[in-house]
RNA sequence: GCGUCGGUGGUAGAGUGGUCAAUUACAACAGACUGUAAAUCUGUCGCCUUCGGGCUACGUAGGUUCAAAUCCUACCCGACGCA
């Protein structure tokens, strides 16, 4: 892997930047698809890349579970296995210890509304009996399979091998996503365990490395956590840039945990601030356009969301003015296209009622037709932006799209 | 013509004296979703409401009862059986 600065923003941490790959070159700042189980879910590749997209992020729980992670490695690794001819990246699983762990079964995000008072007061007290598939243990995570409810015991060596027999051009640390209901005594423990994993997942990543014989090994990210704590994103951001195994560090970085809306900003460039320039940065499971710009703006190359393809499959599309739902009354007698002026698929061949009327029916292709055009609107808009900033004007263009994107509703 | 069974909210279909404005499902309407446990989930769903409650409702019209979607009578409609 291979990362070049080629523009930096004015008086911010944003840059433009090529990063290459086995697999292909990613121009950055870029979109990441997640394709949590080796398919952009309801598309194939061709309308993930006909849709703009570059780079894929597959995950490690889910492939382990299903079909294997052998099976994927035999088939030839993640991008031969699912028909993806680009690069393509695996989260290490470090996101499911929250989604099944503390989250599980309850209606937090790890983006919380800081308005919220429930989500304040930290629920740590009679919390240990709630049920969990993913119970943090001392140099690991016990994992209850989803699928069976047969217990797999992650350690950071388990799913650095797991994402070297899945094969992805660009792989994460193994890390613990915590709450944004945890406190922070909780927070800081939490981010201790982290860093200790990362440094294990580095060596165990270099000690697999170091078996084969490759002109393009396999990139690590290094996570950092925090949560919304200044000095705890700050620590972080140093350790895990100078965490190295025999003088070897990470290739680049992720940026994880729970963020609060009103300040994620200021915790991104808490962090990229403190994070090498020279390497590329991931701004996990963040992809809502508001935070699209800022994330570019405070120095973010990569990001991956799932929003595109999930609001896409539940009805929900995104446009200039603002996100529609697609099942609401009013589009049921609308011709026109999802989004006038779109250069989708979708737009380009169907209208509002038509994709409205599949939504109603249960039809398949409602989630597809959705989905190829929220993933190439936000792959598109990241592509805008970095386009702003090589043409000097990422502000104006920044409040132009932001003016209109609050419009509707 | 006689007999039997049945007519419940947009639909299907529970309920067979009070705990029924009426289980449930679907439809409808609105909303949520940020490294995917998710083609998922939540709310509303007779009318009015100062959210305490009030009013009108289970084919139609009467009746019995403190109380009826539930019991009785007549009528209307439907299905089936016998003529």
């Amino acid at each position: 892997m291979n990362f070049k600065i080629e523009k930096k923003l004015n008086g911010k941490l944003g840059r433009v930047g090529i990063l290459e790959t086995p697999h292909g070159i990613i121009h950055t700042p870029a979109f990441v698809a997640v394709g949590t189980k080796a398919t952009i879910k309801s598309l194939n590749p061709e309308q993930v890349r006909d849709a703009g997209t570059e780079v894929v992020l597959g995950n490690t729980y889910h492939l382990f579970l299903q079909p294997g992670d052998e099976i994927v490695r035999d088939a030839g690794g993640i991008g031969k296995f699912m028909n993806w001819r680009g690069p393509t990246m695996t989260d290490s699983g470090g996101f499911q210890v929250f989604s099944l762990g503390a989250a599980y079964g309850k209606d937090i995000s790890k983006i919380t509304k800081i308005t919220d008072p429930s989500l304040l007061i930290p629920e740590r007290f009679d919390d240990s009996d709630a049920p969990r598939l993913a119970k943090i243990g001392h140099d690991g995570v016990s994992f209850k399979s989803h699928l069976d409810g047969a217990i797999h015991y992650i350690t950071p060596e388990k799913s650095i091998q797991i994402q070297h027999n899945l094969g992805a051009d660009i792989i994460f640390a193994f890390d613990e996503c915590t709450s944004p209901t945890e406190d922070l005594k909780y927070q800081g423990e939490a981010l201790e365990r982290t860093h200790r994993w990362a440094e294990r997942s580095l060596k165990e990543h270099l000690k697999l490395n170091s078996s084969v014989s490759s002109d393009f090994p396999q990139a690590l990210f290094g996570i950092v956590q925090g949560g919304r704590e200044e000095s705890l994103r700050k620590e972080s951001a140093k350790i895990i840039s100078e965490i190295n195994v025999d003088g070897k560090y990470f290739d680049g970085f992720g940026i994880g945990g729970s963020f609060a809306k009103e300040d994620m900003s200021s915790a991104v460039r808490w962090v990229n601030e403190i994070l090498p320039e020279e390497k590329p940065r991931h701004l996990l499971g963040i992809g809502e356009p508001e935070d699209l710009f800022m994330g570019i703006e405070n120095g973010v190359d990569l990001f991956d969301c799932v929003l595109p393809t999930r609001l896409g499959r539940n009805g929900t599309v995104y446009t200039k003015y603002g996100k529609i739902i697609m099942t609401n009354k009013k589009f049921r007698d609308d011709y026109t296209p999802i989004e006038k002026d779109c250069e989708c698929y979708s737009c380009k061949n169907y209208t509002r009622c038509y994709v409205a009327h599949l939504f109603h029916g249960k039809e398949m292709l409602a989630g597809t037709l959705a989905s190829i055009h929220n993933l190439y609107f936000i792959v598109n808009l990241v592509k805008k932006i970095r386009q702003s900033i090589l043409d000097d004007n990422f502000f104006e263009f920044k409040k132009e799209f932001l003016d209109m994107y609050s419009k509707e509703r």
